[in-house]
DNA sequence: CGGGTAGATCTGGGATCCGAAATCGGCCCA
DNA sequence: TGGGCCGATTTCGGATCCCAGATCTACCCG
């Protein structure tokens, strides 16, 4: 616990875990006396970790009131996932001419992984058996996603896009959908294919492009997970008076 | 002061401004205390704003040995500057479809601004007289895109953007090169006459392609400049053993 | 004379305490 | 009955205090 490491550390980690699983919807409200009481410290860390999580842009701040998992309104996701797509389609074209063979089979593991479970959840019903599993699809994407990053060893790059990508992480695993969009997974599980393709042909032009049109399909994807689950958007602006719980 | 704000969101963009403006050097130790005294306040909103600027990248933090202002190798700030051309030429695209009459007119009073600037700058010979113009330069051009960024009214994009463009600011300043360069400024210059034309006349793709090549561009300045300050890279990663100064 | 080591000192991490801002709850009055 | 006012309570921001880890320094021993 102490070696390299501070409580503040360890501690934003730990809830930007649980912002990220889905764990903690976006609305609520962390009271640090709590937190300091779960993780057996003062307020002290508590605040400090709270104030890195709030410049990730995880929780949003309020002077003298509080911070709460901040929340993400359509415009946002859409524009997170436009930024990603740009960074992602960069990464692939500098990974594309960076990768060894054993990069291309550990990709087309993460791939046939990714494809498994996505067609396991298409099986599924909509409702809790498909609910449970969403974690794991979601995990085995970030996975596939992954390798590209590794592979194109940008770093900045790679911080960027999962910030980014926390964006919706979450979202996806609250509102697993319906069977009505799963012809939109099952093109999302082919677009990993047609990447890896491209990767292996050399061809930077093409990853990229391809790259750019998978995320920005996945955003059509998320979009429509959302529209099923409550008619209209899930986690609007809340009225920000009142904020206790 | 205290309307809406805190005194550790104050001090982090007092010190923050203070490293993009090349105060700080990079390298230099944050010692808590000293930080404290100057801005008469206790240790803990010190420490809070640090913790904010470790988050943003601004500073590193070493667990029980304190913070130094975050080095960048060239590796570095040549990624820095690929994420900003494709985040702008993002921008750039989307502010196409958004240009008014009137924004048209505010991003030519900054291209004008910024080529007078230009102009004077090469006038000067290097040294003092050059250095001190380099701080209204960066802001003259920071001035130029920042009419992109409110057009295309992508919060994200703006936000991660002007990170990224932090890494570079400081050096620019610091460094301002002789006149061997001077090519490099004029052409620097003369793309933001393009940008605007395309972005006039309405041409998202265009418009794109010419955002990304000025920012990747720019990068060839910047090193061009750093290149001549002391022949190798001026502020590499020193050795992290002895943080004393 | 060089290297290692033990104590002194410095500095950061965390706990506890206090004042201030904001919310809550009950009361009064129209 | 409903709206506004005022004290009580909650919770946050900041100050101060203490402890632990790291560095420095001086001494000792080979």
């Amino acid at each position: 616990m102490s070696l390299d490491s501070t409580k503040a550390d360890d501690i934003a980690l730990v809830i930007e875990e649980a912002i990220v699983a889905g764990e903690l919807e976006p609305g609520t409200v962390l009271r640090q006396e709590q937190l300091s009481e779960q993780f057996n410290v003062s307020r002290t860390p508590i605040r400090e970790a709270l104030r890195r999580l709030a410049a990730l842009g995880l929780v949003s701040f309020v002077p003298n009131r509080g911070v709460r998992v901040r929340t993400i309104s359509r415009e946002e996701l859409h524009e997170a996932f436009m930024v990603r797509a740009e960074l992602e389609a960069l990464a692939t074209e500098v990974a594309a001419t960076k990768m060894t063979p054993e990069d291309l089979a550990e990709l087309e593991e993460a791939e046939q992984h990714f494809a498994t479970i996505s067609k396991e959840l298409r099986a599924r019903e909509p409702g809790e058996a498909r609910r449970s599993i969403m974690g794991d699809w979601v995990r085995a994407n970030h996975a596939f996603h992954d390798v590209i990053y590794r592979v194109a060893d940008l770093p900045l790059v790679e911080q960027l896009a999962k910030s980014s990508r926390r964006s919706f992480s979450g979202p996806a695993v609250w509102a697993p959908g319906d069977h009505s969009i799963d012809g939109l997974y099952a093109k999302n599980a082919e677009q990993h294919r047609a990447i890896r393709q491209a990767l292996a042909a050399g061809s930077p032009e093409g990853a990229r492009a391809l790259a750019r049109d998978h995320v920005l399909g996945s955003f059509a994807l998320l979009e429509a997970i959302l529209e099923q689950v409550g008619g209209t958007w899930p986690q609007s602006k809340r009225s920000p008076a009142k904020l206790r719980s």
